[in-house]
DNA sequence: CTCTCCAGAGTAATCGTTTACCCAGATGAA
DNA sequence: TTCATCTGGGTAAACGATTACTCTGGAGAG
């Protein structure tokens, strides 16, 4: 079932049905209609391999997601898949599994069907660099929410206006002695939230870090109240992390609001949806998916963009007075 | 960077460089040799789009998720996505969003792409089936976890001996009157552990369906507790569920462990770090991955198949004495 | 009336790879 | 020695769509 059966019944060349198909250039009524109930009739759909080959565009585009079990990172697939379906274009999945050889893997794979523009949430903030400034000199990349090079596009949260604004509003309950519990540091968004924390924060020098890990986020609250007994606040580099930290507060006999607040980052259901509920800053997911897209349709030589949305912090009882 | 560059500078024909590089015919050690390193030298990657117009062959599947914000399936699909990838297969995404005509659209779009073979959970067990009818005649289809048809593949938990698992294990503690809280019947997977439910509960007329929210589970358990006092065990549909079920008995006061016990299905984060715990019926994704793997790459016209794998109760607090 | 221009349609080249087919030379059997 | 067979390699035809180029007829300008 190809342009030739359609053209045949049409009783037209396939110049003019693929023409008509892809409306690419005007051709008379006539002919319009015949092809057109032509390929109705045979229920004819467009081979994209075919177009592509030709075109030079598979209307696709490679995602290189670091974790997939990293409940964030659905959140922000569903955001680019509905942003990039709307457009027609094609998301093609691969998963790093935290694993920078599996992230190089990924990328080669991706790269070799042509996808049109590269995403990729790079696995590390040093060793991915090397992978994402290679596949930018084939083709469109866009780091997101985590970044490793400055060659190349990135779309994210403005981390710093985040730490800021959570601060502020620690500060307003009277909690001026938070402790920072970062995860992998290795992360380029905790690594910036760490730095932002040290930077703004009164306590400053009040951080520790470890991994990705409920466990962590517990073992991490005890070694916290250990060294700073007069810590008021946990502020945790992401919800897992925060969630581990509550429940340890409450195994510990805290009350929750109580005098140690919690606070994470992505507001996931994880947060959303515990007793008690947990604050956390939302990042703007359908912003950073739109300008996603817009970047991975730009012209090849577009200078390198930074964008940074605002992220809004959805305060709840863990951090209430 | 074609063939042709690589040919020329192995000073060799382009059909050696194929039969080199996709090592489908042997061929001299010298001609090897020099293609190898003609190759490496020029950086050479095969385009997959002219291999798969060639071939006749994408080696790229395409899912379609029901609703990916369900957090099951975010599980599902990184089983998926390792399994494929081990394989050398893509994965094309696509989110239906519930929505049996973006469904429908979904497929379409993925067909279009050549897909070699279709994975889909369906939206509907009732809507959906025509749309997968057409697909599976133009591709190899395999639903996963839900079905809505009988003419394609089907790789399932098995849902019946699962729910017989669950009553077994409520029965050992001496709870004998379960409520069946199911969400929205169109999915295949409520609506089979419903029947199952009815079939094998001593209880079995005690059902109250509504939809896939964190509310349902709430009132649900309201109405669960008014209509039928000596409950003494929520049966929720999934995890979402159970975990509104959970918060509305401690909202009235209940303890868990208590009176009444609740378990749920799926086995997500949810369940697993909630406080107290949620027991749950944990599916054997990657043992169903893999499944999905062997009849998307069987040749066309094997018998439709019905793999149904077994769930295991992960018990925890939520059931305890 | 003639010339230019344009719209509409067809022909065939093209995208990059694979592979059917062909040919030359070598090997082995009779 | 002769003939069938096999191996290694090249030539060119696919795969399915798009589009540069060409051609024709008619409209509009002068």
């Amino acid at each position: 079932m190809t342009v030739h059966d359609v053209a045949r019944l049409a009783g037209v060349s396939t110049a003019s049905v693929s023409r008509v198909l892809s409306g690419r250039r005007t051709v008379g009524a006539d002919v319009d209609e015949r092809v057109r109930s032509a390929a109705a009739e045979l229920g004819y759909q467009v081979n994209a391999v075919g177009r592509s080959l030709r075109r030079q565009s598979t209307e696709t585009v490679g995602l290189v997601i670091a974790d997939i079990t990293n409940l964030f990172f659905p959140s922000l697939t569903k955001a680019l898949e509905d942003a990039f379906a709307h457009q027609g274009l094609g998301l093609l999945l691969a998963d790093a599994a935290n694993d920078v050889a599996r992230e190089r893997d990924a990328v080669s794979r991706l790269l070799a069907r042509q996808v049109d523009a590269l995403l990729i949430t790079p696995v590390s903030r040093l060793q991915s660099r090397r992978t994402i400034d290679e596949a930018n000199q084939r083709t469109t990349v866009v780091q997101l929410d985590r970044r490793a090079s400055t060659k190349a596009h990135y779309v994210g949260m403005d981390n710093s206006q985040a730490v800021s604004d959570v601060l502020a509003h620690l500060a307003e309950l009277g909690r001026t002695s938070p402790v920072f519990i970062g995860s992998d540091p290795h992360i380029s968004t905790t690594w910036e939230r760490q730095r932002a924390f040290s930077r703004l924060a009164p306590t400053g020098d009040r951080v520790l870090t470890g991994d990705f890990s409920l466990d962590w986020g517990r073992t991490a609250t005890i070694e916290a109240l250990e060294r700073w007994p007069d810590t008021d606040a946990l502020f945790c580099a992401d919800d897992l992390i925060a969630v581990g930290a509550v429940e340890q507060l409450r195994a510990m006999g805290h009350r929750l609001p109580g005098p140690v607040a919690v606070v994470g980052f992505d507001d996931t259901l994880l947060v959303r949806l515990h007793t008690p509920p947990v604050s956390s800053v939302r990042q703007p997911l359908a912003e950073m998916a739109a300008a996603a897209v817009e970047l991975a349709v730009s012209t090849a030589n577009l200078a390198v963009q930074r964008r940074l949305f605002p992220g809004t912090l959805q305060a709840r009882p863990s951090t209430a007075p």
